[in-house]
DNA sequence: TACTCATGAGCAA
DNA sequence: TGCTCCTGAGTAG
């Protein structure tokens, strides 16, 4: 489930298994061509920015991986596994392998390129800066643009780490109409959407899974009962009764509720 | 077995 | 806006 939370969790994961330690890379698919200079490095820290994640290793050499939708990690305990279909990389220490399939991208960079990457992304509810400069980056650009925030929220340049599920379900939980201009609305509401968006990864982070209902946030009440809107089109609003919309926008799907979301 | 769909995003028109 | 890429799960027949 590649969205903002599952990236920081990954890089977590490495963090706890491989920080500090010198990796085995392979290319099982050959696809990843730079598996053999990273081979034998030592990983210094992971790190993620929105759904990108970052393996820094020494000498300025980093591993940069985006899931897109496709992407999964499988981590292996124990002796490393047969490879079965196509993995791209396998990163590993004695008694643990994790691999990788089917990223959008995987690619080595150096620090130059990452400050790049960083410049374009926009704040990450998951790496909140205490000052609150970054709830203030999310608000100027939402505040200056006429885009409908259904867009906007998953536009990773205004807010990263928000996709198709957290972004229907946190316009929901404010009440705000998907197709609201950005400028249209009020710092009250820019700022609780920000708020929102800190939780529920935040929630997600913890889980593993997108739980968007507040009485279920201490424990997963299974994928049917986790959401408001989100793959509810046709039943009816568990608040107003009215019947969850869906309707394609830029290509995505976008679930609302008409009588909630006014 | 074949087809459809998905939590993403870059690119051309 | 539509096409493309990447992979695997679920479903129709």
């Amino acid at each position: 489930m590649p969205e903002g939370h599952t990236v920081h969790r990954i890089a977590n994961e490495f963090n706890e298994l491989f920080g500090g330690k010198v990796l085995r890379v392979d290319s099982p698919q050959g696809r990843f061509t730079d598996a053999r200079m990273l081979d034998g490095q030592r990983l210094k820290v992971a790190s993620a920015v929105g759904k990108q994640m970052f393996l820094h290793f020494q000498d300025d050499l980093i591993i940069r991986i985006h899931l897109g939708i496709y992407g999964k990690w499988q981590f292996h305990k124990g002796l490393a596994p047969e490879v079965v279909g196509q993995v791209r990389v396998r990163f590993a220490v004695d008694g643990v392998t994790a691999e990788l399939r089917g990223p959008t991208v995987c690619e080595v960079i150096d620090s130059k390129a990452l400050a790049e990457v960083y410049d374009r992304l926009g704040p990450d509810p998951l790496n909140p800066d205490p000052n609150g400069r970054e709830f203030e980056r999310f608000a100027s650009k939402v505040k200056k643009s006429s885009t409908p925030i259904g867009l906007l929220l998953m536009n990773q340049e205004v807010i990263s780490g928000i996709g198709n599920v957290y972004r229907a379900e946190i316009l929901y939980r404010a009440k705000i109409n998907p197709h609201t201009k950005g400028s249209d609305l009020k710092t009250r509401q820019i700022s609780e959407l920000w708020a929102d968006s800190v939780k529920l990864l935040s929630i997600g982070v913890l889980h593993g899974v997108m739980i968007t209902r507040d009485e279920f946030f201490d424990e997963d009440p299974g994928k049917l009962e986790r959401n408001w809107v989100y793959k509810r089109e046709g039943q009816t609003c568990r608040k107003c009764r009215k019947k969850i919309v869906l309707e394609m926008a830029a290509g995505r799907k976008l679930y609302f509720c008409p009588g909630c979301q006014r």
